[in-house]
DNA sequence: ACCTGAACACCGTTCAAGT
DNA sequence: ACCTGAACACCGTTCAAGT
């Protein structure tokens, strides 16, 4: 009789990376919340408490997959520069990698985009982005204010967009129907500002508004680049 | 024999008004992660599951909570601006009131950044922003955009930091403690531009690079007015 | 050295029953 | 009209026991 009838479940030896492995494709399939360390053994068929040998305990497990994530829009980033690339261009490579983990990711950034883990994936975001500042001119704490804003900026922008995109259906939906009351306030009286922009207020998308937010902090870089420089 | 011995507990007559109120408090008391509807009836002296007669679930909770914590910031941007305040010092009164929330609201915003409920606080800030923005002469499509970057960068910024605000204390050490792993990179290889910043990047401060994302973002859009306006 | 499985102390939510 | 309390289907985690 075969122990592996249900799809899913092969692996009977555990580790670190295939914990790690499954809880992606995990929460990919069925979103954050889905995340349990039980549905997680169902997942590697073996026992739900295995999990312990290899983790203290579940905050671990989301650390390991922010790091894991970190990791991937760093290799993404690589292949989008090249030595020549500008500045501005550099900083546009972070953001459009960034914004595409939140399409594989998403559950898993909303998990983590608050949470440090210290890891390597980390360290090379930051060695990365402190290159790209490094640079322009700055003063050590200009350069570092700067590079705490674009990172700053990154993670908050994608991670909020990654919650929502990681939220139960229902729940999406139902925060689109608030958006659209917010939009539709056509009760004569009230909120003549929204009234004049409703048609704006609902075409515009969330791409755009992230795309037009590190565009204008590229100018104010670049600006203060100017003034410092010179 | 008195049903009050147990300090908190006394309103036998709920009400949405008395469950929201107990939740902050508990939530600003004992963090998010305390949030129960078994701790909130305990907090009430009431049978947990008389919450349902009140709300049709937890997430109804947590957009009231939003409600309120967005009715306070509302609330407290109209203390700070007077009819002549500068657009410039309207946007800083919303970024002020913002992350002064953050030290009352932080669990209730790190819940509730990412949501909707398209209620009265929700719209009144939009009006809000939308009004101080539309002044500066853009096209309708535009003002929306630059509604919209403030109105995401000011929740996505202070969500962030109300986020970590809001963890478990040991959770909050541990990433503290991975960040002074980041920075304290000294292991002669590797990480050249970090080791060059090790004394900024543990100096900097979040509220100073809040603000000055904020007034990256002003500039930005004082740029582009005037290219607009002209 | 790693996995199992019972157990503990919790969750959100439903529903029949009370007043 | 609202509250109670048992119950259901879950959680994360610990620990003695197995191999």
């Amino acid at each position: 009789m075969s122990t592996n009838t249900s799809g899913r479940a092969q692996p009977r030896q555990l580790s670190k990376e295939s914990i790690v492995q499954a809880a992606i494709e995990l929460i990919a399939r069925e979103g954050a919340q889905a995340l349990t360390v039980r549905r997680l053994g169902i997942e590697l068929g073996v026992d739900a408490t295995a999990f312990y040998r290899h983790f203290p305990d579940k905050d671990a497990l989301v650390l390991a997959i922010g790091d894991h994530f970190a990791g991937w829009v760093y290799e993404r980033v690589q292949t989008l520069v090249a030595p020549e690339t500008s500045w501005q261009d550099q900083i546009r490579a972070v953001a459009r990698a960034s914004w595409e983990a939140i399409e594989l990711f998403s559950g898993a950034m909303a998990l983590t985009f608050a949470r440090t883990s210290g890891g390597e994936p980390e360290r090379h975001m930051v060695e990365l982005l402190l290159e790209i500042v490094e640079p322009l001119g700055f003063t050590p704490e200009r350069t570092v204010i700067v590079y705490r804003m674009l990172a700053d900026a990154f993670l908050a922008l994608t991670g909020m967009n990654a919650t929502f995109e990681s939220l139960e259906p229902s729940l999406q939906e139902k925060d689109l129907s608030a958006w659209s009351r917010i939009y539709a306030v056509q009760s004569g009286k009230g909120y003549p500002a929204i009234r004049r922009h409703v048609k704006e207020l609902i075409s515009v998308e969330d791409k755009a508004i992230f795309d037009f937010t590190i565009e204008t902090l590229i100018r104010g870089i670049a600006a203060m680049a100017e003034e410092a420089g010179k």
